[in-house]
RNA sequence: GCCCGAGUGGCGGAAUGGCAGACGCGACGGACUCAAAAUCCGUUGUCCGAAAGGGCGUGUGGGUUCGAGUCCCACCUCGGGCACCA
């Protein structure tokens, strides 16, 4: 905005609001206003706290990104801190800071185009983050901000996984003591029951006859981190392996965009499938929307039913399933192509059919393999499989529609009750007996189009011992079969999950390193927490070694490998000084992420990764919470996009309970309300060569987007700069101000829905803030310019009404009302030529979370000379949201005839009778008698006619 | 195919089952100005009407109700997630 030089000279301009923006942001820092108490540690206040609750609201913190913010970032951001600040005015210690989440992949991908050091590159990234976000006003408590790159930070990192590493999940928790669920227990507990043989090892020797070399292997198969052969994620493009959360629904990597191949390779995992029923059956406590909670539950993917085994050639095969009541319809067997025994089953006569179609399978990508319009294909191996149930000799096929990866790699094959097994019966001619009575359906299965999935009664389902030919219910069949499974040593009553453990190592440089060292056969040691942090050894040979994205059998080469001097090292780990080779991995991004918020609470402790009080105090269980129901501790507010839903949320999740049940944490769950911000999308412009044109130089004209003359097409999406439609908060900062970039972002919309960003449409705010300043402030003079006059009686209840309605849509996160409402008060005022003196201050005090530079300044104009930060916020006399008259609408069968206003306690009977003299009300009436007169007190009167 | 959401003026969006369209943008008219911008005042769902007033209106079709944008059923469209998961 272009300030005319005729102009008031106090008016409020994007200038005016600049100065006074950077003026108070310079005194809430020297004044340490957003710095929060803690009851114990480094940080402590004791005395801050006393007789206040708390409240801890958090941002999911950002990659700081080498092209900085634009204004669909601080979205979220901004909404936190209208939250924070209004907690605070309504009593609450809050805490509220923000962090850098700056290890990773893209951080090391720019160092590496931008050939410098992922450290450097990374600071000036952070500095650029920290200024921007300083520049909106954000009130952190700026001690508190952390970077997980910083040494100070990953050495907990570190120690959070020796932590890991060091423990194991005890299944059965119960038996020695504590929860009755499972739970991560230390591993020297374990290795005391082997010692004292309440455990037993697994070939029944005594532990004390048993190697060091022996007794490592065995501890090493139960930790909770844990290397494994076993097949990962492999991607050339990125030169490094990914986990399963990273792959796309195509096969290729989340970043990048590169095709993903299963290898197997030696790699840490982490095994949260120990967790995945807690992990399921915690998402009750957490007050998050369905949809994540969904997706959460999608991707655990539990499954209950029965590992059933068959007798075949080369041994018993198990299979899962969900549905053990139609094993008496197992008609063939089915392996995935990967089976182990399938080269044992295969025939003769079979072997070369099998062999082609295993390398047919295996030289599919996994694109081709998951398109489920592809016709099913597969091969008999010539073996026969016995059918627990009837004795029945059932062939056993191959067939890639059958996934190593889930259950156990082979099905027990039911045509009449599984669609993908009815398919492929009726491909290659195999038999379909039906076992189940479908209403309106014969027992001709050829006459059926589907398989059929359902309650009915059972058919040919007994056996002599078992019979569920009398039942009609599948759970009872169910229930049935798994008993006499279970008795007969059939089989057993089994959960699957999709969730598989978690993929941990990265070959890459910027990144934390693992806190391990190998010895000379090759097992891994944990370091001691004295050699902690194990700092990321300096090198300019920083960059992943890649290749072609399509070369599947090349093999990861972890920068840190290159750095000989770093890797061997000697170690005294408690029997002497010995030669030791570092791990060389790093941990992928997600580590840092894992339990920062626990860091904010007391980032300069050096003794614990967060003080055990201080956690309890701002994270614990709490009888009674915020909005007077039980809470189960964790994060009050977390805020964020939805893109983490399985990423970070899980991870996070894990870890937390790790600690959890280790003793360090005092809350199940990390995060207790979670929000989803939604998206600022923005228009692209494209010209006829499908290249992107600067979105700000595109005008409309007659419906159609132009670039100069070009006639340019437009698409939707997310802000970036390479789409060419970043709009900076800066440049919305210099124009308008920060509390106008503010106000905008906030009444576009609801914070949980995505909405197009319109540069046109920031004025509307800045109007507003020009106006409110008007009303207060003579734009000539810059003095303080009330009315004299105390406020009447209607615009007393505006304001009063105003209060309610602004409190009841800020604990609700309803900025863009709460917004609205005050702008009507102030359209009021402006009516009036001004603020009336004794509604200034709850006027302003009321704006003050949503815009506050602009607020302080008019309460340092109203005569104080503190920050307004902590001062409470207004409270409405309920004496004043009533009214002595009420106006009510009249209908006549349901539309809306007439008015009347009569007194708010006049009885039923005297509203019918004024809505009955009403003339409008009359006049549609006709004459006609009333049949019925429903009066709903206060708010509306329908006649029926 | 399955699981979540969402469909309201020219646009972003408001509406505990009770006056649909708050608030903002834009547009139109006016004030100020030599003029324009900025600022201020007013009008603005749509159709009929000079007006008073009236008809029609929340994706479509049914239903519940004195009364439905809101609740129920079926469908359509769009967005997101998952997908041969046994």
């Amino acid at each position: 905005m272009t300030t005319p030089d005729d102009a008031p000279k106090f008016r409020y301009t994007g200038a005016l609001a600049q100065e006074i923006e950077l003026r108070w942001q310079d005194r809430w820092e020297t004044e340490g206003t957003f710095e929060t108490p803690n009851p114990a540690g480094p940080l402590a206040d004791p005395d801050r706290i006393a007789g206040r609750p708390k409240v801890f609201v958090l941002d999911m913190f950002p990659y700081p990104s080498g092209t900085g913010l634009h204004v669909g970032h601080p979205l979220g951001f901004i909404g936190t801190d209208i939250y924070s600040r209004y907690k605070r005015m309504t009593g609450y210690n809050v805490m509220y800071t923000m962090g850098f989440d700056a290890f990773g992949l893209p951080a090391e991908q720019y160092a590496v185009q931008t050939g410098q050091h992922p450290a450097i590159t990374t600071n000036a990234n952070v500095t650029t983050y920290r200024r921007q976000l300083r520049r909106l006003g954000l009130s952190h408590d700026a001690r508190r901000s952390v970077s997980t790159t910083d040494p100070a930070y990953y050495r907990w990192t570190q120690w959070i996984f020796s932590q890991i590493f060091n423990s194991w999940y005890d299944t059965d928790g119960g038996r020695d003591a504590g929860p009755e669920e499972g739970r991560a227990r230390p591993i020297d507990e374990l290795v005391e029951q082997f010692a004292s043989g309440r455990r037993p090892t697994p070939d029944g020797r005594p532990w004390s006859d048993l190697s060091a070399a022996e007794r490592g292997t065995i501890i090493d198969g139960y930790r909770l981190a844990y290397v494994s052969d076993a097949p990962v994620n492999w991607c050339p493009g990125l030169g490094t392996v990914v986990a399963n959360e990273e792959v796309t629904a195509d096969g290729r990597s989340d970043r990048g965009n590169f095709p993903v191949f299963k290898r197997n390779m030696r790699q840490w995992m982490m095994r949260i499938t120990a967790y995945a029923d807690r992990l399921l059956a915690d998402l009750d406590l957490l007050d998050w929307t369905d949809a994540i909670k969904a997706m959460q539950r999608n991707w655990i993917g539990r499954s209950e039913g029965a590992t059933v085994h068959f007798q075949s050639p080369a041994g018993p095969i198990s299979v899962f399933t969900t549905r053990p009541d139609t094993l008496f319809g197992a008609t063939f067997m089915v392996l995935a192509p990967e089976h182990p025994l399938v080269d044992a089953l295969a025939t003769p006569d079979r072997r070369q059919v099998v062999a082609q179609y295993r390398q047919q399978a295996a030289s599919k990508k996994d694109i081709d393999r998951q398109d489920d319009t592809r016709e099913k294909t597969g091969v008999a191996t010539g073996a026969y499989a016995i059918n627990p149930v009837n004795g029945e000799s059932i062939p056993i096929w191959i067939a890639d529609y059958v996934l190593m990866g889930y259950g156990t790699g082979a099905i027990m094959a039911v045509p009449c009750g599984d669609q993908r097994d009815f398919e492929f019966a009726r491909l290659y001619g195999l038999p379909i007996p039906a076992i189940q009575q479908p209403p309106e359906l014969g027992l001709d299965t050829s006459t059926w189009e589907n398989a059929f999935i359902g309650d009915a009664p059972y058919v040919n389902s007994s056996n002599g011992s078992l019979d569920l030919n009398r039942i009609t219910s599948v759970a009872e069949g169910k229930r049935l079969t798994n008993e006499w499974l279970e008795a007969n040593g059939h089989g057993v009553a089994a959960v699957t999950y999709k969730l598989r453990d978690w993929l941990f190592s990265r070959q890459r440089y910027w990144g934390e390193p693992f806190p391990v060292v190998y010895d000379s056969h090759g097992n891994p040691h944990g370091l001691p927490d004295s050699e902690l942090p194990l700092l990321l050894p300096e090198t300019d040979s920083f960059s992943p070694r890649t290749f072609d994205p399509d070369d599947e059998f090349s093999n990861p080469e972890s920068p840190l490998d290159r750095l000989e001097w770093w890797t061997n090292v000697e170690l005294d780990l408690g029997d002497g000084p010995q030669s030791y080779r570092r791990d060389t991995n790093v941990m992928p991004q997600w580590a840092g992420s894992c339990w920062y918020e626990l860091r904010y609470l007391d980032p300069t402790n050096e003794q614990h990764f967060v003080d055990p009080e201080v956690e309890r105090y701002w994270m614990g269980p709490q009888e009674v919470g915020n909005g007077g129901h039980p809470h189960p501790g964790g994060v009050d507010l977390y805020v964020g996009g939805v893109e983490h839903a399985v990423l970070h949320l899980l991870y996070a999740r894990f870890w937390h309970k790790v600690l959890f049940d280790l003793g360090h944490v005092s809350s199940k769950e990390p995060y207790y309300r979670l929000f989803n911000q939604g998206y600022i999308l923005a228009a692209a412009y494209k010209d006829a060569r499908e290249i992107y044109v600067e979105a700000a130089e595109v005008i409309e004209r007659d419906g159609a987007y132009y670039h100069g003359d070009q006639l340019v097409t437009r698409e939707w999406g997310k802000m970036g700069k390479s789409i060419k439609n970043a709009v900076t908060p800066d440049d919305i900062c210099q124009s308008y101000g920060a509390d106008t970039l503010r106000l905008y972002e906030m009444a576009m919309g609801p914070l949980d829905a995505s909405r197009p960003w319109e540069t046109r449409d920031v004025v509307g705010m800045y109007r507003f803030l020009q106006r409110l300043w008007r009303n207060v402030v003579d734009e000539e003079t810059g003095e303080l310019a009330v009315l004299d006059n105390p406020a009447d009686a209607d615009t007393q209840r505006l304001v009063h009404r105003t209060i309610n309605g602004v409190r009841d849509d800020m604990d609700a996160l309803r900025f863009n009302t709460a917004i609205a409402k005050l702008i009507e008060l102030n359209n009021h005022l402006t009516k009036l030529g001004g603020c009336p003196a004794d509604i200034a201050e709850p006027l302003v005090l009321m704006v003050a979370p949503l815009a506050a530079h602009v607020a302080e300044e008019l309460w340092s104009k109203l005569g104080h000379d503190t920050s307004l930060a902590l001062e409470p916020f207004p409270v409405a006399d309920p004496a004043l949201l009533v009214t002595d008259t009420v106006e009510y609408p009249v209908q006549v069968n349901g539309k809306v005839r007439g008015h009347i206003t009569v007194a708010a306690d006049l009885d039923a009977a005297g509203v019918e009778a004024a809505a009955l003299a009403d003339p409008k009300v009359a006049t549609s009436l006709a004459g006609a008698a009333p049949k019925k007169v429903i009066i709903v007190p206060g708010r509306m009167v329908n006649i029926v006619a």
